[in-house]
DNA sequence: TAGATTGTTAATCGATTAACAATC
DNA sequence: TAGATTGTTAATCGATTAACAATC
């Protein structure tokens, strides 16, 4: 079988943004808001703007727009941020360091409640507030800790090894900073997140703005 | 005037993974490599890898692929990689000094030379041999420095009012890394990094694997 | 040579945008 | 009511994939 595309991931990429703003809104005491006014706020097309919160299967209202607290109640559903989720962190380094202390996360049901790293100088301590543990102790650990997801975090010449110890231990989703390629078993979901894509796409604007 | 639209930004994105597997190529001692076998390796299709390629201007050999040198200079020249940059870091929390010590930006010529800060206890210091000065201070140093980008990562609520004062030195390019949308004139290009769309692209395959 | 791989031209697919009737 | 906004259906656009002759 081949590994699951993602339908309208554009379009779940935009989610959280909507989100945020949308957020925003509701601590301004709005009942109401309007596709246009999020296109608007957002640089996008309404009609974009219209679809994308369609597949979360609120409806709105025409005239007023959509019904704030539904609305953020339907993204929050539709991503599945309704239901907290417990992490585990696989290398405690800067990168790692950062995403425990990210408070965008735990705002949306991510928590990390452990790190593990190789490191001696490391373990044992917290960064954040999570324990960090030997990496040597992660199958023993994983259970009891309840985490559904794993950030990796480790450098990249570690990223495939760290990865098959995660899968070993029964996770089914990885986050994966490196930028490194990991394989995984089918049923294993993997994120990559690659900085350097996106530097990639600033230098190109860079020179197109500046020909 | 619209802001202009990178034409295949997908291919663009997709250019830093080939280049880091092409070194990784040159470092195994390899003359040549196929568009076939950066496929396998990737889990791409063929076709779509040569046709990504085909936009740095390279030109393959029938039966041989790509000569590994040329190609990684036909990447980097495609991204302008091979000019190094500097870049200021505006915002020295834990995001901002982890990217401060992501040595893979170093690798393909971005270099932070300062860092910018409001608060007290952190400005006068060194976060990864990066000297870290007061955000008042921008304006004055920016000259000095040399640098054509900002890396933004400030908290949420800052971020339009530190961007301003970002374009008023003169910088054109922002790396925006808060889930803000900020507003900065026609001639400054903006690459927004949000984490959280990552994760919530990790939410949706996870609802799709273990539906 | 035989056959793998390239690059070109065409087909498909999915995402974005447009048009517009329905509605509050 | 008048008019802004929704949701549906259709058109466009761009990215991916397919087909295949050229070539080393």
């Amino acid at each position: 079988m081949a590994r699951i595309k993602i339908p309208a991931a554009p379009a779940i990429r935009r989610m959280p943004t909507y989100l945020h703003l949308i957020r925003q809104a509701e601590a301004d005491g709005l009942e109401y808001i309007s596709g246009t006014v999020i296109a608007t706020e957002l640089n996008l097309e309404p009609i974009q703007v219209r679809k994308d919160l369609a597949l979360t299967g609120i409806t709105g209202k025409p005239k007023r727009g959509y019904l704030v607290p539904a609305l953020i109640t339907a993204i929050e559903h539709f991503l599945g941020w309704d239901k907290p989720k417990n992490a585990i962190l696989i290398g405690a380094g800067n990168l790692g360091t950062a995403l425990t202390g990210y408070q965008e996360f735990q705002y949306h049901g991510l928590n990390f409640v452990a790190a593990f790293d190789t490191n001696p100088e490391r373990i044992g301590k917290q960064i954040h507030g999570v324990p960090v543990l030997s990496l040597n102790s992660l199958e023993e650990n994983v259970k009891n800790l309840g985490a559904t997801i794993a950030v990796l975090t480790v450098p990249s010449s570690e990223a495939q090894e760290t990865a098959d110890m995660i899968v070993k231990t029964g996770i089914r989703a990885i986050w994966n900073f490196t930028n490194t390629k990991i394989n995984v078993p089918e049923n294993v979901a993997v994120q990559r997140e690659d900085l350097t894509s996106g530097y990639a796409m600033l230098c190109a604007a860079m020179q197109l703005y500046m020909a």
